[in-house]
DNA sequence: TATTGTTATACTCTATAACTATA
DNA sequence: TATAGTTATAGAGTATAACAATA
């Protein structure tokens, strides 16, 4: 199965790659927009704030690898449904400390455990290992750019 | 590292596939874009009818999991652009043979030597054993559905 | 001048329903 | 009624440029 040219499509990497993200992402991505209304930037910023306490847009972009154009309009949709609030520093009035609110927290928890039970359930049909080595893979292949 | 709850954002397989995708698909889908104007689905299509000749757009629909929409677009811009023509079936008038021109096949050739070229540098870098694994992995995760 | 963040815009991709024509 | 394919529409994701406010 080792790749050869002329490559074949179904064992194309990058459209493997391309279906499996739909694939997997598709049931969590149901969970959290059904359960709490939210898009996919949205609930990484609510990760990024649940997981790492209250901070700066700019701190989500750089952790998060995510544009700042992105993050601007995840957290202008999250405040305007209560689920953060902004703190203009007085230090430094361009900069808005983002502070999950209780329901945000909420929303933050009910997430984390669905995505423990989903990762659960993958590493019950595909081994724990099998699991560490593609995240090695997934990880060695992810160039960080801020997109 | 084993996954253990609670989940750790860049530790999610969802959330790694996703990024993986973007990042090993954009070197490629700048290419084909850049040279021929094609997008995912066009792509996809010339790679059917190259690699296993004439068909319907049902054929490709079912072969590559697209479905009917995607491909009827796709088929469209393509004939527009003269990649490939439609001969509709006497036997069945609902029924078109799809068929790449001379410059569809310039562009399958181009794309598929493209392709490999991209496949022995991800295999330099990652190894075939892993990639191999990598493949088994990622196929037994797509449950095939035709979006 | 550089940084933080917002707004506007356009393109790509996905999903679904409603439709035509044919069988 | 079922199948092949088209069209319309909306939502989601991505990317970039231009902008305002602040430092």
């Amino acid at each position: 199965m080792t790749q050869k040219t002329p490559v074949d499509l179904p064992d194309f990497i990058p459209y493997l790659l391309n279906l499996a993200a739909e694939e997997t992402s598709l049931e969590f991505k149901e969970y959290y927009k059904s359960k709490f209304g939210l898009l996919r930037t949205e609930w990484r910023v609510i990760f990024h704030l649940g997981t790492y306490g209250d901070m700066l847009a700019k701190d989500i972009c750089s952790r998060g690898n995510l544009h700042k154009t992105k993050v601007s309009r995840a957290v202008s949709a999250l405040e305007k449904r209560r689920f953060l609030t902004r703190t203009q520093l007085l230090s430094d009035r361009r900069h808005e400390v983002l502070h999950l609110t209780r329901q945000g927290v909420c929303a933050f928890e009910d997430l984390q455990s669905a995505a423990g039970i989903y990762s659960r359930k993958l590493a019950d049909k595909f081994g724990d290992e099998e699991l560490d080595m593609l995240r090695v893979l997934l990880k060695s292949m992810i160039r960080m750019k801020g997109g």
